[in-house]
DNA sequence: TTAATTTTTCAATAAGTTTTGAAAATTCAG
DNA sequence: CTGAATTTTCAAAACTTATTGAAAAATTAA
């Protein structure tokens, strides 16, 4: 396969997938042409290479900077300002990781432990389902919330190496 | 607060946060009504409570089912279907983990896998950030894969007791 | 059988989200 | 400063996805 059609699939692959992950298509699409270009691009190169509008390539960009996934870059003697993606990809996933959690898990948590504390006798089986079933899960919430932590902080030797030996 | 407000907001709750992972809003409510409920209820029942038509209950409980987060059951005497959700939530995360692994990372291995493979002069630049970028992606979906499997076959225990001893 | 009840389907509609593009704001070279 | 280049904003339009509800299909009691 050619490597612009290569490109093209890979971008547009990517853009699906991101919808599946609480990700925009077209932030996704942007993020995947940075990370497959060798050098940095600039608004109107990836207007031109996905056939978006300028509005629609600076809001994406600027949310891709707020996750930290793209990070802005001078070039000498230029004018425009050019954007490139952080290619390691353990790195991206910690990045994605830390930005989710922060974003739906601690809310939800935070949230749980408001609603275990539901008025009524415990011994009425309807209360106590309630009870049992926000418990359970913010105690999953809690343990999840553990290992995230461990792999935001993980390198990715770390997570290979040791990780995945115990995983066998 | 009363169990009745407390059920509300698990279920609005529970609904916003399903968005975030590519479980439509009503699935979700439905999935979080059932998960809190001490009884089995029938549409009628889902209806009332979630205030959505008959279509959307039929169409997101049969959903439900696929995913094998919701079952039939048989309620003596009566005609109605009535449904009911796994409870155990580290079984329910399982399950969710099995599926979306077989939705989206699996076939995106696959297409990497294809992709890797691109024509052209692996000292270009621009082919080797390609080339790169694409067998980073693979290595890392791929001990994503087996963590994953790993955890699909586990149970509760495995998990907090030799995952977590682990995770510190 | 038949007819009442229940479930399923799906075209139309509504709701929600993304994209555009032109105008406003900002930046910066001269 | 001034004005050209560039970035940002945001209301309107386009597009996508979810929901309704009535009709069709399926089920089952009598």
């Amino acid at each position: 396969m050619k490597l612009t059609d290569a490109k093209l699939q890979f971008i547009a692959s990517w853009g699906a997938f991101g919808t599946h992950w609480g990700i925009n298509r077209t932030m996704a699409q942007i993020h995947a042409l940075l990370l497959v270009s060798a050098d940095p691009l600039n608004q109107d190169d990836i207007m031109e290479q996905l056939s978006i509008s300028r509005g629609n390539v600076n809001m994406n960009i600027r949310e891709l900077i707020d996750w930290a996934l793209v990070d802005r870059v001078l070039v000498p003697g230029e004018r425009k300002e050019y954007f490139t993606a952080e290619k390691d990809i353990w790195k991206v996933s910690r990045l994605i990781i830390k930005e989710r959690k922060k974003r739906e898990l601690d809310p939800m948590l935070k949230l749980l432990e408001q609603l275990k504390d539901v008025d009524g006798d415990k011994k009425d089986k309807h209360v106590k389902q309630f009870v049992d079933t926000v418990t359970g899960i913010k105690r999953f919430g809690e343990q999840a919330d553990k290992m995230l932590d461990v792999m935001i902080k993980a390198d990715e030797n770390w997570f290979v190496g040791s990780l995945m030996k115990f995983f066998k």
